[in-house]
DNA sequence: TATTGTTATACTCTATAACTATA
DNA sequence: TATAGTTATAGAGTATAACAATA
């Protein structure tokens, strides 16, 4: 029954163990990991539309107003109205929100050094050019839709 | 605010993406993925103890009772007083667990192997030393604690 | 005094359905 | 007729606290 792991089980490991350093730096600011993808793609996406982020987030459209409200309430964002279509409503980041995603931002991508910090920078490249192959190469979840 | 995902924002996209398989490939038998996560440890551990199911799947000793009780409503596994302990609860599987687990787990590897179909052996073999690299090299959840 | 598993309860994240207002 | 977002409601998965039995 027991097994040497290959390598799709110790890509999972790899990614739980990074997923719970990310976790972890995110303890200081006091928000949650949803909010916090939430708060990345709206970012990324300003001014993202609610249904547009519910599509990124793959959550329900009516889950994407539960964590908006969420982030609302921590005046990290703000609604309003699309100029473009008068059903819809768009999300962007007020100052702090954007001041409070570029300290996560750096804290997240230290802990990502200090996770990749067993290989070197010849390694790194290689892992990363495999795992490019495996997702498809283009560049996941990127902006252009 | 765009930038070129580094080894480890690939990492957590090539698990996610994985994961999303590996669910799907769960669907035929009707197990939720957490049940399976337990179905898995208590047939790695087994005889095991509901307390250290707690620790190796992270979760609640709670929550564990909870999980049990849906698996053992399936006929899936079964408890049995701890031997040594007269506190302790020991589940081990029953023989149609043990045979949904052997089957679940084929399917699994079929869709890892799916997956890591763009790579060829070699390339397979270079990403598990990377990956177990950032790991601890240490195969991880061993049996022996 | 500490630990095991359970009962009771509640939280977090997400979902479906029904509704309003637009399109 | 279809879509966007909301209100109302519910589900899954996990947590904390209090407890009884045992260590």
């Amino acid at each position: 029954m027991d097994h040497e792991p290959d390598a799709s089980e110790l890509l999972v490991h790899a990614s739980h163990a990074l997923r719970r350093s990310w976790m972890a730096s995110l303890e200081p600011w006091n928000v949650a990991p949803h909010e916090f993808r939430a708060l990345r793609a709206a970012a990324d996406m300003e001014p993202a539309r609610l249904s547009d982020l519910a599509d990124r987030l793959r959550i329900a459209n009516r889950s994407v107003t539960e964590v908006v409200d969420s982030l609302e309430g921590k005046g990290l964002v703000q609604r309003a109205p699309s100029p473009t279509d008068r059903r819809a409503v768009v999300v962007s980041l007020t100052e702090s929100g954007a001041h409070m995603m570029s300290e996560i931002a750096g804290a997240r991508s230290a802990a990502g050094q200090a996770f990749l910090e067993p290989l070197s920078e010849q390694e790194r490249a290689t892992l990363s050019t495999l795992l490019a192959r495996l997702v498809g190469d283009s560049p996941p979840h990127r902006s252009h839709r």
